[in-house]
DNA sequence: CGAGCGATTGAAAAGACTCAACCACCGTGG
DNA sequence: CCACGGTGGTTGAGTCTTTTCAATCGCTCG
């Protein structure tokens, strides 16, 4: 179970980073960054950045979820990406120079961890790397996006829906799917009640079962037919 | 008016370097490039990579047009972005250890110089400026395409189509917009006869009007006003 | 001059959205 | 312990946008 505190945790003994972009990191570089950082707890629903704010650094997340979404003009999100334990969200906005252009908000309960903006470059400055791995988690990221506006405009909802649900089944692992309703269906980009029809149909048939607001994939091979590769 | 030739185009001159990424270059570092690189005249349609290709060095566009894009199952192309001169094209994958995740082809007759990965490689390891400049350009691509999927996420056809016409617009400059209504359809990631139709409306109320394929902006506020901020 | 492709139009169908109402669960406070 | 209020989840009905399919038009190039 999660820590409720705001306690130091370690890097070198940070289970999390063994997936993560700083895994690469030497015992010297580690303590540094281990020295200058500032671990936090966050109850559910905070945010760690907003939209246009400046942003001062980078945020890993030891434990817990985090959705990265962006606001359209009706104040409607569309959640581009749900990062978890071992991702370093908001690194995007430490080159670019400018304001943040998306949101970041826990999901749940989580650990995490802050790197200041001068660290961070540091970092990545003198660790060829840090920086190489940092150039290939931004290119993958790329590509990412590239196939979800294709997806977005190609796909219909209910193929999208059942993509996501592949993701966000990888994303949870051993636990449930934990989003509400409405996050969920700002994942996929749809009106709730769409998305509550159509999850209703994937019960139906069979894909999913829910615990209350829990979703648990019963059968990917379907969703992965259904999603149309 | 472009020459059809394959002549070599010295870096030093290209006049599209001004708004390139490979502007920061000193003399040294330009010379390499230009020792290493070759140029070719690119007839309109042409492929300068394919989807799922094997990535063996960059393009620089010294002048013409290129899309970028991906398929869908039914094979349908999304277009993720429309290049001009002084972009560089692919580079994304030089990072990233993949395939192409998206394809790129010529939109109209273009003079394109191609420098190879190592090259390339070589010079963003030994050139910190370029280093950086690929990082803020790959973070603002990143914050593209966010607004790009929250748009594709929320917005109508209708003011999906005014935003792209508006980007077009600036991309095109000084001539009008010229893409095939198949091309344009999937930009904005609708039917082709639906765009066709919004097109028609655009005219009847004085937004644009067309030469005969080529679309000229008239009411950029309008535009501005109907794609929704 | 004819072939062929891109552009355009029409009509019908489908998918998704909106609005409105209702339900269910949960924690609070009396 | 229970009534209450609130939030999030669910359902229904009607509407509208967008797509699809089919047919026609009109350049442009051999």
């Amino acid at each position: 179970m999660l820590e409720k505190s705001h306690k130091h945790i370690t890097c070198k003994n940070c289970l999390s980073r063994k997936d993560s972009l700083l895994c690469s990191m030497t015992g010297e570089d580690l303590e540094k960054v281990d020295s200058s950082k500032s671990c936090s707890y966050f109850k559910k629903g905070q945010p760690l950045f907003i939209e246009g704010g400046l942003p001062r650094g980078v945020f890993c997340i030891n434990e817990g979820k985090v959705k990265v979404y962006s606001r359209g003009e009706e104040g409607k999100e569309q959640i581009i990406h749900v990062a978890t334990s071992g991702e370093i969200v908001g690194f995007r906005a430490m080159f670019s120079g400018e304001p943040y252009s998306v949101a970041a908000n826990t999901l749940e309960e989580s650990n995490i961890c802050f790197i200041s903006k001068d660290d961070f470059l540091d970092l990545v400055d003198t660790n060829p790397n840090l920086r190489n791995g940092i150039l290939r988690e931004l290119s993958k990221e790329l590509a990412d996006r590239a196939s979800f506006i294709k997806n977005m405009a190609q796909k219909s909802v209910r193929e999208r829906l059942a993509a996501a649900l592949l993701i966000l089944d990888d994303i949870y692992g051993e636990d449930f799917i934990n989003l509400s309703r409405e996050d969920l269906a700002n994942f996929v980009g749809t009106a709730t009640e769409t998305l509550i029809r159509l999850l209703k149909d994937f019960k139906d048939d069979g894909f999913v079962t829910t615990h209350v607001r829990k979703i648990e994939v019963l059968d990917k091979e379907g969703l992965i037919r259904l999603a149309g590769v």
